[in-house]
DNA sequence: ACCTGATGTTAGGTTTTCTCACACAATTAA
DNA sequence: TTAATTGTGTGAGAAAACCTAACATCAGGT
């Protein structure tokens, strides 16, 4: 079992993510009905999130706090899922157009970080549950 | 926040803890009350298990499966919590003979972790969510 | 003033967990 | 052998946590 097996692991229910990200179970079930997160399910149909959906909604998050919408949102975090995908689907025109909006996007987000708190980027949860 | 204040999170409800060590809700149960492990609780007295606790959960299961007995398996975590704890309460006649006993106990599971699978010993699930 | 997007709130139902009690098989003790 | 003890299974009843769906609210933007 390697570190992303580990990562995306099943293992909390929504209240200690609610804790965790100090976001409300409101919150965070919408974002998933926007397609921002995928947590797994039980057999009861209850959610079980990774570190690594806690590690999105805590992007998903700062995000927010940075101004942006849902859709921009999705956007970004779609940027970090293809940047580790296989094989990317052959770009259709939308497709271009998107990686054209997720560059304005990330250029203005950099430059808002060069004076307010830090770009995290990356493994904000697990950085507290990782050794190094 | 150091490592030992995330191991000790309370993290995990029963149920994953129960996947996640393949024990049923009833032994873990069973090991709290007789003080093996002791699970945090919700404000609605629902366990929280902390990745401290399911390492434990598996050093009693392991132990369980060599022939301990619940007492012989107190024995043996206790020491380990003496090891790591501060100051020691002063030993009274009682102690020592603990003392003894434990000397025993790992002696003779040293040897039969000589021909049989090997001893865990420290972080067994911690391993596997942490990078080196 | 009117949309829209994000979140709060409430209701009714289902799943999960809780404690407590009793059963039972396998040891250990008498 | 018979009698306690130990570790675990199982079931009942209650409480906690979670689920979806609907409606409310409130700030921005048009």
């Amino acid at each position: 079992m390697n570190d992303q097996d580990r990562r995306s692991m099943p293992l909390f229910a929504i209240g200690i993510v609610m804790k965790l990200t100090e976001l409300t179970a409101r919150q965070i079930r919408y974002y998933e009905e926007h397609d921002l997160i995928h947590p797994e399910r039980t057999g009861g149909n209850q959610r079980l999130f990774s570190f690594n959906d806690v590690d999105r909604l805590l992007e998903i998050k700062d995000l927010l706090d940075k101004g942006l919408n849902i859709a921009g949102i999705k956007l970004m975090l779609q940027e970090e899922m293809v940047e580790t995908k296989e094989v990317l689907p052959k770009p259709t025109s939308n497709e271009l157009s998107d990686k054209e909006l997720r560059k304005i996007l990330r250029t203005e987000l950099t430059d808002a970080g060069r004076h307010g708190k830090t770009n995290l980027r990356q493994g904000e949860l697990s950085r507290f549950f990782t050794n190094h």
